[in-house]
RNA sequence: GUGAGUGUAGCUCAGCUGGUUAGAGCGCCGGUCUGUGGCACCGGAGGUCGGGGGUUCAAAUCCCCUCAUUCACCCCA
């Protein structure tokens, strides 16, 4: 067994970068409380059918990138690739749906299996919130809200949000029969992948990179035309409120989301910052999905952010320096023989039981490279002991910032220290 | 899954067209200073040159395979 690494696509996060996730795990403790949303933790796996049945067949998701395996007992089991479908999964194995309205908010690791590449890994962090019950848009509203004051809270500046409707059960279908007519008539100037897409997920067409399927999309028919009354209120209702939040966003009519389940609106930000994979987040209405996994006629509406992409956002843009969360150490200990070392440790012992943050240097180093470690770590006080302070009984106590010492008696050092720092 | 680039010390990297014991800076350990920090000087430890195979008298260097990584396609958070 050598050179083991990380699998491919994952990596070890590693202090001081553990901090800065750290930081960024209670940022979103913290907003999403703000608005009104408490945490749900669901397993890692689940059942491959929670994701099949709502992401849909057809998607790149479901059809290639999923982490699927046998288990023991023989049942399929999957990774998730994202925290939708076992939200609701849980929701319904509760019977949480039963007292609306039910807003939860999640964070974690989601698996996908892709070539990696900057700002994309096989193991990727989400958060993201799920609110069920409002069918109106202040709840579509409320979210996009959200999403924004985190991208202010962890100090992102730099993006754009873009918002769309893709139209309910009633209205959609005419679209969708629509723009496969037309894409069908243009198929020959379409691209090879595209091509492919018409039979399996035509929607997917309308946001494709490709200059060819650009030129074919600039006469297509748009999702805006065929929406039905409800649904045209439904957006123009949501666009008024955010605009009355003072939100500026894009219209795209191209924006359709990975995933089958959405209806209605469907938003998306994006960063300049981040390279061929700007987006950092990415939400929207599913008001079928409840039902088509067994529950109730429920609406609902969400959003999920990556969080690796935010991080890599949040320190280009500098923010991150301020994100040192780290509690410092408060107090170094430094014991200068192996005797010393023992009569330290239950005086460490009483420090630390106080409250205050101590730490021992174990390795016996010589006195000036303990006391340089112990500037380093930000500590204020050395509690040194050698051989004339534990033949005296006492310790010296030094202060990092002024270098006063004063010897203080052993019994006494955890109440000295407690005085001191208060 | 496709394409291109990169893998040399803990980290960042040098090593020309193959040629003795593979180098630097930072970091680490020690000494100058038998017990008072950040500096300076001196010394030291640390390397399967990603891995495997091949060509050659000789491979870190050339060729093939493989693994990892980076970027892009694709896709998405």
């Amino acid at each position: 067994m050598k050179n083991l690494t990380a699998p491919r696509g994952t990596f070890d996060i590693l202090p001081p970068e553990s901090s800065q996730w750290q930081v960024l795990e209670r940022i979103i403790d913290e907003v999403c409380a703000r608005f009104g949303y408490r945490e749900i933790r669901t397993p890692i796996f689940e059942s491959s059918e929670v994701f099949v049945r709502t992401i849909g067949v057809g998607t790149d998701i479901v059809d290639k990138e999923m982490y699927t395996f046998i288990d023991r007992g023989g049942r399929s089991i999957s990774l998730r690739p994202e925290m939708t479908a076992p939200v609701v999964r849980a929701a319904l194995a509760h019977n949480l749906l039963q007292t609306l309205p039910l807003k939860l908010y999640y964070r974690g690791p989601i698996f996908r299996y892709e070539r990696p590449q900057k700002g994309r890994y096989r193991q990727a962090h989400q958060w993201g919130v799920e609110c069920f019950g409002a069918a109106g848009p202040e709840a579509d509203a409320e979210i996009i809200a959200l999403s924004l004051e985190m991208m202010r809270a962890v100090g992102i500046v730099d993006y754009r949000l873009e918002i769309n409707s893709l139209g309910c059960a009633q209205c959609a279908p005419a679209f969708r029969e629509a723009l496969v007519a037309y894409l069908s008539e243009q198929a020959a100037a379409l691209s090879e992948t595209s091509r492919e897409r018409l039979q399996r997920n035509p929607l997917r067409i309308l946001d494709s990179k490709d200059d060819l399927d650009r030129a074919v999309l600039a006469g297509a028919p748009t999702m805006e035309r065929f929406l039905c009354e409800s649904c045209q209120q439904h957006f123009a209702d949501l666009r008024f409120l955010l605009e009355s939040m003072g939100i500026r966003a894009l219209h795209n009519p191209h924006i359709v989301r990975g995933l089958d389940y959405y209806t209605r609106t469907v938003f998306e930000i994006h960063s300049v910052a981040l390279g061929a994979q700007d987006s950092v987040c990415g939400g929207g209405r599913y008001d079928g999905l409840v039902q088509a996994m067994g529950g109730p006629p429920t609406p609902g509406v969400g959003v999920a952010m990556g969080m690796d992409r935010m991080l890599m956002l949040s320190r280009s843009s500098g923010a991150a320096a301020e994100q040192d969360g780290q509690t410092r150490l408060q107090v170094a200990f430094v014991a200068l023989d192996d005797e010393s070392a023992r009569l330290l440790v239950p005086v460490l012992q009483a420090v630390r039981a106080r409250g205050i943050a101590a730490d021992m240097d174990y390795l016996r180093r010589k006195l000036e490279r303990q006391l340089r470690a112990a500037g380093e770590s930000g500590a204020r006080f050395a509690v040194i002991m050698g051989e004339d302070e534990r033949t005296a009984g006492d310790v010296t106590i030094q202060d990092l910032a002024t270098r006063a010492r004063v010897r203080v008696g052993l019994t006494r050092v955890d109440a000295e220290l407690a005085q001191r720092l208060a």
